[in-house]
Order: structure tokens, then C-alpha cells, then sequence
DNA sequence: TTCTTATTGATATTTTTTCTCAATAAGGGT
DNA sequence: ACCCTTATTGAGAAAAAATATCAATAAGAA
């Protein structure tokens, strides 16, 4: 008996999914409080780990704070705000090209699995706020 | 009067530089404590976190756990093993081509000051542990 | 249904980072 | 060289983030 499926992990998945934005891990124990009150805070950070190592979520390393996940598996990349620390989702595209695994494993010696890719920069709103 | 130039503040720049891989915060204090015990933990923290505003270091955010800094603030790009978590350079190459931000910026609506490149893998000693 | 044990929930604990505030000292003015 | 102002420091408290502990619960095979 390798796995189970349980409600929470349920939950868990789905309030990750529904809030879309990339939150972090508190964020997402918040929404799932809110569906299900009797859920502790250690079952939401055990859950979105074991997601990650699965393969059924990815972490975003973007700006400073807390962790955030994404539910987001395919290869795309994010824009962070410097200003009010918000990160969003860049459409796959041109930016991709030119991220070589290959040259980075030579120039490396590592075994290159993946890469993350995170532009840094002022969203609209707060480009307003000036 | 602006701002001050402190011993503390020059063996903190020091102990990063010739750190040279990637240390967190708390490296960075323990190495400066050798040197000068007295100095604080808070006054590391707050000189790091003052230099990357500065522009004399960055923040890279790559793989879980603590931040790391880097004294090196040309644009390079780094490889960090997902097994034990190490950080290491990767020499600016081919990598950065494709990298737009131009595009990213018309795709995001953000105004784009810089980006961070980390490829995740499996170091040369961690591959041979297997 | 029963049994095994993966998973949970509550809480304690660890880890990482920031805050507070009196004491210190950098550097400009005299 | 000596004040004076105030940026900066150090020590410890506190906040924030993440993990560990462990008895109780419940998935899923038998």
C-alpha cells in the first residue's frame, strides 16, 4: 500500500488549483480552512512537499518570503513584483529559447533536470502607484 | 549624512566575497563571527539585506531552505543540486541569449529590471553517491 | 468486517528573519 | 582635537516559516 488518497490531499490540490496566483504554503492553509476548518497547518505543508515531489506541483523560487507553489506543471516562467512581491505567470514563449540544458550541464558537470526562470520587475499597478 | 562606513560592514563584505560559494545569511555570520565575535547576528542580516539594495551583492533564490547571497553581481546564471543543495555558478554563455526582456515585458505589462536564471540538477559528487 | 499502517491533527520545536532600544561610534562642524 | 548629531550596532525578544513528534484516525487490502 504505497499511497493514499485522502480528502485533505483533496482539498488541498483543489484550493491550490482555485487560487491560480502562486501562494504560499500559509495561503494556502487559510483557503483550505475555509473549506474544511479541521485541517491542520502540518497536513498543508506535508501535502504540497510530497505534490512537489511527485511531480504534481512545482515551487516557485521568486523574490524574497515565504515559499509559493504552483500548480502549474509545464515549462513556463514568472514575472515577480520588486515592489509588492506578487508573482505571475508568463506565457511560455521566445523567452524559453536560448535556455540551454545541454551547454549548462558542460559548462557544469551537473545532470540538468529542469531550470527555473524568473523575471524581476515593477507590475502595472504598482508602476500606477509612482 | 547619509550613510556610515563601519568595520562591521567591510568584514561582512569581505566574509561574503571570500565565501565565494553562495552562503546564507547565517554562513555569512558565522564565518564574520570568526573573524570579529562580537559582531551581531542582526547587523549581518541588516548589512546583506542593505547591500543587495545597493547593488553591491544579490539575493539568489534557488532551491528551498534559507536565502543565499552573492557577491558577484555581474549577470551569471547558477546550477543548484537538488540532492544536497548546493549552488554554484554557471559561467555566463549561451544561456542568457533568448532571455528577453523586452518581450517579457510586452507579455506581463511589468517593467522588467532583471531576471534569475538557476538550473536544478545533480552535482558530479551527488551523481557518483548513486 | 477486520487488520495493517499511511496519514492526520494538535502541538512542540526548530529554523530563519525581523524588531526593539539603549549604547556606541562615524564623520561633519567648530 | 573636541563636541554633536544621528546612523549604526549588539543583545535579546519576537515574529514568521517550516519541520518534527506522536497518539488517534481512517484508507484500502484481505
Amino acid at each position: 500500500m504505497a499511497s493514499r488518497n485522502t480528502i485533505q490531499q483533496r482539498i488541498i490540490a483543489e484550493q491550490l488549483e482555485c487560487l491560480g496566483d502562486h501562494p504560499t504554503a500559509d495561503e494556502v492553509y487559510r483557503a483550505v480552512t475555509r473549506v474544511r476548518p479541521s485541517i491542520g497547518k502540518a497536513t498543508v505543508y506535508r501535502t504540497l512537499n510530497k505534490m512537489v515531489e511527485m511531480g504534481d506541483a512545482i515551487r516557485v523560487v521568486a523574490g524574497p518570503g515565504a515559499e509559493r507553489f504552483d500548480h502549474r506543471t509545464d515549462p513556463h516562467c514568472h514575472v515577480s513584483c520588486i515592489v509588492c512581491g506578487k508573482v505571475e505567470d508568463v506565457c511560455a514563449g521566445p523567452f524559453a529559447d536560448g535556455v540551454d540544458h545541454d551547454a549548462a550541464a558542460a559548462a557544469s558537470g551537473y545532470k540538468i533536470m529542469g531550470h527555473g526562470l524568473v523575471f524581476e520587475g515593477i507590475c502595472p499597478a504598482c508602476q500606477q502607484a509612482r
